[in-house]
RNA sequence: CAGCCAGGGCAGGUGAUCGCGGAUGAACAGACGAAAGGGUUCAUACGAGGAAAGUCCGGGCUUCACAGGGCAGGAUGCCGGAUAACGUCCGGUGGAGGCAACUCCCAGACCAGUGCAACAGAAAUAAACCGCCGGGAAACCGGUAAGGGUGGAAAGGCAGUGUAAGAGACUACCGCCGUGCUGGCAACAGGACGGGCACAUGUAAACUCCAUCCGAAGCAAGGCCGAGAAGAAAGCGAUACGGUUGCCCGCCGUGCUUUCAGGUGGGCCGCUUGAGCUUUGUGGCAACACAAAGCCUAGACAGAUGAUCACCCCAGACAUAACCCGGCUUACAGCCUUGACUGCGCU
């Protein structure tokens, strides 16, 4: 992702939980906290509740493709952001269009969204 | 052609665009970092499985422990072989099933000891309920395990002789036990002779006994480089300086350099060339072994295979490497293929 940085540590997504605020729907929890970086930094989490790793590893894929292919979207002028999304269990079995509607809408709910203009 | 048995292989494909991982090569920058390390861009080829799963066995590797012996604990359990090793595999033996091809079996020992055996049944390791026979007027007494009934199991089975009725009491065949013979490396098989069957049942996936094997923990193993902070020693400097109120007393705290050990955050190695794969040949019934030639085939560290579009078909199951191998077990849409057997039809 050019212009992301993905989380990792543990540390780091218990201050997101903590600190950040949250939205969701029926497939997605997104948590969103502003950073000291420069760059936003995404962290997605699925539990073993959502499937086994097949299942777990393709939900991972088509969050962070979703989130890589509207990048400049979630870009704020100000301060890096945040961003940690955490998968239902309904999530299971979704197609690509679907996250990503998903997760536009959760962006849209935290008001992080610009320019998005949706053409499909 | 149908049914059935055994084995082997594949695990959606193709193209376009965007994206990810390490490797190699080139170019750029020498950013960031104390150091160890490492960055950006482009190109090239490569990039999960038959089970990668469960983590149930066995080994390699690493660290620790270890004179030798014994106990405890755990595992295995017909015989021979294969193997680094195994609880795995191969070939046999015995038993069970199938017309057959073939398949299945935790297959040592209850005359070392201990335990358990519900219900039913007269009685369960000890026998007389009915029956049969003899005696007696009868009550009843005695004999009897052939028959009935119960049970998983009732004092070898079956036929005959025999007898009051019966009984290995006696005889043939089968079984059992013992002895030696033949074949086989062995498990075992075969037939011979003897015992007339006594201790008198079953259960070891009951304790147990016997034989064999087993040190412990695991790549978050372990090794290397090593900020900061704290520690030790030596040297330099001073009887000082700083703080507590300006001063005095009192109280509290020490500077710099070098070296050393330990090793946190971090980084690197371990990390993929291996009991490796493919082909051919030789030995072996086989598992497998040996030889030759060729090949290099993921190596991440929050963890890479995805997304979109188009087309095709039989419409895609189960399931994502994490130090590496050999197995086992479990899950699984289907497809392809080889061999054997049985039945039917045709020649």
């Amino acid at each position: 992702m050019v212009y992301s940085e993905s989380l990792k540590k543990n540390k780091d997504f218990q201050i997101v939980y903590q600190k950040g605020t949250s939205q969701a729907n029926r497939h997605l929890v997104m948590y969103v906290l502003e950073n000291q970086h420069k760059e936003n930094r995404l962290g997605i989490s699925v539990s073993k509740k959502v499937g086994n790793s097949v299942v777990r590893h393709r939900i991972t894929r088509l969050i962070r493709e979703s989130y890589r292919l509207n990048e400049e979207c979630f870009l704020s002028p100000v301060t890096g952001l945040d961003i940690v999304v955490v998968a239902r269990p309904l999530s299971k079995g979704i197609t690509f269009w679907e996250m990503q509607d998903s997760l536009l809408h959760l962006a849209k709910k935290h008001h992080i969204l610009k320019g998005f203009h949706r053409d499909r």
